[in-house]
DNA sequence: CCATCACCACTTTTT
DNA sequence: GTGGTGATGG
C-alpha cells in the first residue's frame, strides 16, 4: 500500500482529493459503496478511481466497464480519464447502460435469434407498436390506452420478467389482457428483428443469465464494474451488475438516495439502500463536504430535502464562506414570471455572469415557450434542452425511417410511417391491404412491397406502391455499392420528392421543416466525416440512444432552459427553479402517493443544488393552462422551508414599469467571491448578441443562410453557418460581416 | 376511396 | 397549443 502511494503521487498531484475521496479511490479490496450528495465531487472521485485503475493499477482500459446516466457524461468522463492518466484509453467500456448493452447484444445477438443490426425501437416506435398489436388482439382503446399498456409492459421489462412465464397468472381481466398484449408486442418485435429500450437491458440480462458461456466471457473480461447514479438503477440494471460482478466483486458504485428521480421509470431507490446486502463484504464511504454552493443555498436544500422519511440521514456541509440569500419570488402569472426573470437573467449577464453559467429550470417541457418568447424578446441568446428534440421532429423521423428500412427491411413500423409520405395515394384501404397481403405471405412490409405489388387490390394506391418499389430498389443498389449514408440520404431526398411536400405551401412551418431536413443532411455528412469505417447502422444507433442533454454544448455562451431532469449532474452559477407550485412542483399527478411527493420533492431538491452562487425560486399566483388562466397555490414544498433560510419578495402587487419599487432582486454577486473566469464586460454587447442558434443571416458573398452552432464569445465568437446552397461554413463573428434580417 | 378540415381530449419527467 | 379522430367533399 505504501509503495502504491508513493506512486499514486503523479496522478494525485494532477487532482486535489479529501482524505474520504482519496480513501475511495485507492481501496481495492472489493465492493465499494460511495454514498455521494450533491456536488460533493462524485464525478472527481469516479475518474480518478478509473486513472487509478488505468494508470497505476495497470488494468487495460478494455476491461473496465462504466456506466454513467448520459453520453455526454461517457465522453466528458473519458476525455478526463485520459488526461489524467495522460494515455489514450480508445478501449473503455463507457456509456449509458442501453448504449453498453446495445454494443454486446451486437455481438451476440445471433444468440438471441437476432441479426446484429437489429433496429432499436424509440419511444414512437413503441407506442406505434403497441397499437398495432391492441388493434390485431382487439382490445378496447377505452379501457386499454396503448400508453397504458405500454408502461405495464415496459414494467415487466424493467423487473426481468419475460411474458413466458407469465400466462395465466393476471389476477385480473385488465392485467391478463395486458399480459396477452406484452406476448404479441414481444413477438412483434422479434418479426420486425427490434429491440425497444427496455429489450436493450432485459434481453442482455438473459443472454448472459442463459448462457453460461457468454457469461463466463464477460465475466473474465472485465475486471472492474463502475456505476455512476446507482440510485436511478432499475432491476435489469442490478441484475447486470450482479451478473458481470459476481466473479471478481470489483463493483463500485457512486450515488445519492436524495436525488433519486427516476423511480416512475422502474429505478428502485432500494439498489442503493441494499448494495450491502446485495454484495457482501461492502465497503462504504461518505461524502458530505459540498464543494459547490455556499453555505445559504445549501441550508435552503438541506431543509427542502430534511421531511422526506425515505431517506439515509445524511447533512451536507460546505466550506464556502459568504454568499447571497436564497430569494423566493412571487410573481402575478405565469408571463410575469418569465419577463422578470429574464430581467433578473440580463442584470446577471450585465453584472459579467456568463450567459452559460446561468440556467432556467422548470418541472415540464410545456412551460419552456414563454421563457423563449421572453429570451428572444430581449436578444438573450438562450439554448434548450429537451422538449421536442430534432430526432423526435415529424420529417427527421420520416427520413430516418426510410435508412432505417435500408438497414432492416423487416422494420414494419418505419414502412407503416413512410408508405403514404409523400402522399402516394395508400390511404387506410390499401394499406390494409398490403398488411393482410404481407401476413398471407408471411413476410414483412416492405418485402411484400418488393416482392408483390401487383396483387389487385391496391386501388389507387397501386402505381405508389410501385413507385415505393423503385425507390428501394435503388436505393438497395447503392448499399450494395457501400455507399456513405449522406449518399443514401441525399439520394433518398431526390427520389421521393420529400421536399416538394414542403416547397408547395408557404408557411414558416413548411421553411421550418425544410430547414430541419437540410440540417439532416449536414448532420449525417458531418458524422460520415467523423467517423470513418462506420456504417448507416451506427449512425443510427448513435441517434436513437442519445438523449437530448448529449446535444447540449454549454460552450455556446448562451442561457440554458431545462427540465429539472434534465439538469441532473450539472451545475450553474445562477439557477432559477419556476414555477414552483402545487401542481406543478409536486405534479398534480402525484397528489395521491406520499412516496411520488417524495420523489417530487427530491426533484425540487436536485434543482435547489445545481446553484453555484445562487439561486431564485420563484411561483405565480396564475398560469394559463388547459386555455384558461387557473389560480395556483405556491408549492407545499416552499411553505415547509424556515423562513429565514430565504428572502421573500412580493411582485404580485407590481405592475410593469414599477419594478423599481420591489424589493432589490437579490442573485446579487457576492464580493469575495467574484472569480469568474476573466469575461470583458465590452464584449457583451449588441454585437455580441445579435446571433444566436438557428437565426436566419445573409452574406454578401454566399447569400442567405441560418446560425447552426456558436462557440465563444465577444471577439472569439465563432459560428458555423450553414448557406442555402448547402455548404457549412466557418467564420469569427467579428469579421463575417453578415447581415441579420 | 382518399385528402382536407374542423373538433376533441390530453400533456410529467426520459434512456 | 396539438395530435389523433371523425365528418365531408372531391
Amino acid at each position: 500500500m505504501t509503495s502504491g502511494v508513493s506512486r499514486a503521487a503523479p496522478l494525485l498531484e494532477k487532482i486535489a482529493l479529501n482524505p474520504v475521496q482519496k480513501e475511495a479511490v485507492l481501496y481495492d479490496q472489493g465492493p465499494q459503496l460511495v454514498f455521494a450528495g450533491a456536488g460533493t465531487g462524485k464525478t472527481r472521485v469516479l475518474t480518478a478511481k478509473i486513472a487509478w485503475l488505468i494508470r497505476h493499477k495497470n488494468v487495460a482500459p478494455g476491461r473496465i466497464f462504466a456506466a454513467t446516466f448520459t453520453n455526454k457524461a461517457a465522453r466528458e468522463m473519458q476525455r478526463r480519464v485520459e488526461d489524467l492518466a495522460d494515455l489514450p484509453c480508445a478501449g473503455l467500456w463507457i456509456g449509458t447502460f442501453h448504449s453498453l448493452c446495445a454494443r454486446i447484444l451486437r455481438r451476440e445477438a445471433l444468440r438471441l435469434g437476432f441479426p446484429p443490426s437489429f433496429s432499436i425501437f424509440d419511444a414512437d416506435d413503441q407506442l406505434a407498436c403497441v397499437k398495432k398489436v391492441a388493434k390485431a388482439l382487439s382490445l378496447d382503446e377505452r379501457t386499454m390506452p396503448p400508453r397504458l399498456v405500454l408502461s405495464a409492459i415496459s414494467r415487466y421489462k424493467n423487473a426481468c420478467v419475460p411474458p413466458a412465464g407469465l400466462a395465466g397468472t393476471g389476477k385480473s381481466f385488465f392485467e391478463s389482457e395486458i399480459i396477452r398484449a406484452y406476448g404479441a408486442y414481444q413477438e412483434s418485435l422479434r418479426a420486425q428483428q427490434a429491440m425497444d429500450f427496455d429489450d436493450l437491458l432485459s434481453n442482455c440480462v438473459y443472454l448472459l443469465r442463459d448462457n453460461p458461456n457468454v457469461l463466463q466471457k464477460y465475466q473474465s473480461s472485465f475486471s472492474h464494474v463502475l456505476v455512476d447514479e446507482y440510485q436511478d438503477t432499475n432491476t435489469a440494471q442490478l441484475h447486470l451488475v450482479k451478473l458481470l460482478g459476481a466473479a471478481h466483486g470489483n463493483v463500485f458504485v457512486v450515488g445519492d438516495d436524495d436525488q433519486s428521480i427516476y423511480a416512475w421509470r422502474g429505478a428502485q431507490v432500494e439498489n442503493i439502500l441494499t448494495f450491502e446486502k446485495a454484495f457482501p463484504g461492502t465497503k462504504t464511504f461518505t461524502m458530505e463536504q459540498n464543494y459547490r454552493s455556499t453555505g445559504p443555498v445549501l441550508s435552503f436544500a438541506n431543509a427542502a430535502i430534511e421531511p422526506n422519511t425515505m431517506r439515509a440521514k445524511k447533512r451536507l456541509w460546505t466550506g464556502r464562506q459568504g454568499g447571497a440569500s436564497v430569494a423566493v419570488i412571487r410573481y402575478r402569472d405565469d408571463r410575469h414570471e418569465s419577463e422578470s426573470v429574464c430581467d433578473a437573467v440580463n442584470k446577471c449577464v450585465q453584472e459579467g455572469v456568463r450567459p452559460s453559467d446561468i440556467a432556467v429550470l422548470f418541472r415540464t417541457n410545456a412551460q419552456s415557450r414563454l421563457f423563449e418568447d421572453s429570451m428572444r424578446k430581449r436578444r438573450i441568446p438562450y439554448v434548450l434542452v429537451g422538449g421536442t428534440s430534432f430526432y423526435e421532429r415529424r420529417e427527421i423521423k420520416d427520413c430516418l425511417a426510410y435508412l432505417r428500412l435500408c438497414v432492416n427491411p423487416k422494420d414494419d413500423i418505419s414502412c407503416q410511417r413512410i408508405v403514404n409520405v409523400p402522399p402516394r395515394g395508400m390511404g387506410d384501404k390499401a394499406r390494409e391491404r398490403l398488411e393482410v397481403r404481407s401476413r398471407e405471405l408471411g413476410k414483412s412490409l416492405l418485402q411484400t412491397i418488393l416482392d408483390d405489388p401487383e396483387t389487385a387490390g391496391y386501388g389507387r394506391g397501386q402505381k405508389g406502391l410501385l413507385e415505393l418499389r423503385d425507390i428501394f430498389a435503388l436505393l438497395a443498389d447503392l448499399i450494395a455499392q457501400q455507399e456513405s449514408p449522406h449518399e443514401l440520404l441525399t439520394q433518398m431526398l431526390s427520389l421521393t420528392d420529400y421536399l416538394t411536400m414542403f416547397e408547395g405551401e408557404d408557411s414558416e412551418e413548411a421553411q421550418s421543416r425544410i430547414d430541419n431536413v437540410s440540417e439532416l443532411v449536414n448532420a449525417v455528412s458531418f458524422w460520415t466525416e467523423e467517423n470513418p469505417g462506420k456504417g448507416l447502422s451506427d449512425f443510427l444507433e448513435e441517434i436513437s440512444l442519445a438523449a437530448d442533454i448529449d446535444r447540449w454544448e454549454q460552450k455556446a455562451d448562451s442561457v440554458n432552459l431545462m427540465t429539472l431532469h434534465c439538469a441532473k449532474g450539472l451545475e450553474f452559477g445562477r439557477v432559477f427553479i419556476v414555477g414552483c407550485e402545487d401542481g406543478i412542483l409536486p405534479s398534480r399527478q402525484n397528489f395521491d402517493d406520499s412516496a411520488k411527493i417524495e420523489e417530487e420533492r427530491r426533484l425540487f431538491y436536485v434543482g435547489i443544488t445545481r446553484a453555484m452562487d445562487g439561486l431564485a425560486v420563484s411561483h405565480a399566483d396564475q398560469r394559463w393552462r388547459f386555455g384558461s388562466c387557473i389560480p395556483q397555490t405556491p408549492s407545499r414544498f416552499l411553505a415547509a422551508i424556515p423562513r429565514e433560510l430565504y428572502e421573500y419578495v412580493d411582485k404580485s402587487g407590481v405592475f410593469a414599469g414599477e419594478e423599481r419599487k420591489a424589493p432589490k432582486a437579490r442573485l446579487r454577486e457576492p464580493a469575495a467571491e467574484s472569480q469568474e473566469p476573466a469575461y470583458r464586460h465590452e464584449d457583451f454587447s449588441q454585437e455580441t448578441v445579435q446571433f444566436r442558434m438557428g437565426q436566419h443571416v445573409q452574406h454578401k458573398l454566399y447569400g442567405r443562410g441560418k446560425i447552426v452552432n456558436l462557440s465563444g464569445f465577444g471577439d472569439d465568437m465563432r459560428i458555423i453557418v450553414l448557406f442555402n446552397d448547402g455548404a457549412r461554413r466557418k467564420m469569427m463573428a467579428k469579421f463575417a460581416d453578415l447581415e441579420t434580417s
